[in-house]
DNA sequence: TTATGCTATGTTATATTATAACAGCTATAG
DNA sequence: CTATAGCTGTTATAATATAACATAGCATAA
């Protein structure tokens, strides 16, 4: 969940896959081969891949060749909430909360790149209620942290 | 200041670039014709511009025709906090508050395009506090918010 | 079954955004 | 003056992303 962490990433990959399948049933969407695999890809990785490496991955699999494909299967993943854009990379990510997931914090290490997401709910409601203020009805918001994470000593 | 609501925008730009010029005496940087008309085009627009749209603005005055030329100018002015780059968009403001704006946040309207930037102190503290709690330190923030404008009716 | 329509995939081509690398110019300090 | 540091000009190309259209798969209802 936290990237910056220990964990057993094997149960995390596990359950992220299970809960967007479980969605997809229930929303009646086709996890089709190369979204599921796009899946797979991001959820391999700890840090943003940028669309053409993750077209690399699937290239090698033979499931995609062209950059429409993968920008279809990322396009996909991220209406329905599984993946996210670091829009100060240009990488996607796996939702690592695909089933409850809104408005993330993601924190982005300048040294080792890894990626980590976390909900702020506090934090969304004083930007929600500052944006009202000024008579902006907010409906989503970007919000991306860089710094250091605690692997890599400042 | 607040680009959603009415104010004198001609004051506003004024009021901006003498800011600008006071810094560079300052720091001792030079506010070249490239730099500053850049900055002007900026202010001139309420919504961000691409790099390209401020290049063909910098062409017509004759100031720079070549894509590394507006990159660098944009470089300039971001590195010295003159203007932001909207990363949802890849789109550039200029700074309404060059003297003392930090970790700003951006509103940008999803029906007139328009941006407004503002402080949010508090919703960063939160957000710095939550990094931290993961061992994550902080040290910059992109926080974009879309949504509504209150003069674009939803 | 077969016609129908919808969704997904494959492919070509191209648009958009951004940078590397190097040559030449200019302001300024010594 | 002249060395030098920092801008500017230019070529070329990298990296990111989408438009448009042709084809295939699949669901379902006549």
């Amino acid at each position: 969940m936290v990237a910056f962490v220990q964990h057993d990433h094997k149960r995390c990959k596990r359950s992220a896959m299970s809960a967007v399948k479980a969605l997809c049933e229930e929303r009646q969407l086709r996890l089709t081969p190369v979204r599921r695999r796009t899946l797979e890809i991001l959820l391999q990785s700890h840090k943003g891949l940028g669309a053409y490496e993750v077209l690399a991955e699937l290239a090698s699999c033979g499931l995609a060749q062209k950059p429409p494909q993968v920008y279809r299967a990322l396009g996909f993943l991220i209406e329905q909430g599984f993946a996210h854009k670091l829009e100060q990379q240009n990488a996607y990510v796996a939702c690592c909360e695909p089933s409850s997931c809104i408005n993330p914090c993601f924190m982005v290490c300048a040294s080792c790149g890894r990626v980590a997401e976390q909900p702020v709910p506090r934090a969304n409601k004083q930007l929600v209620a500052a944006a009202n203020e000024l008579g902006f009805a907010a409906s989503a918001s970007v919000i991306e942290l860089s710094g250091l994470c605690n692997e890599c000593p400042g």
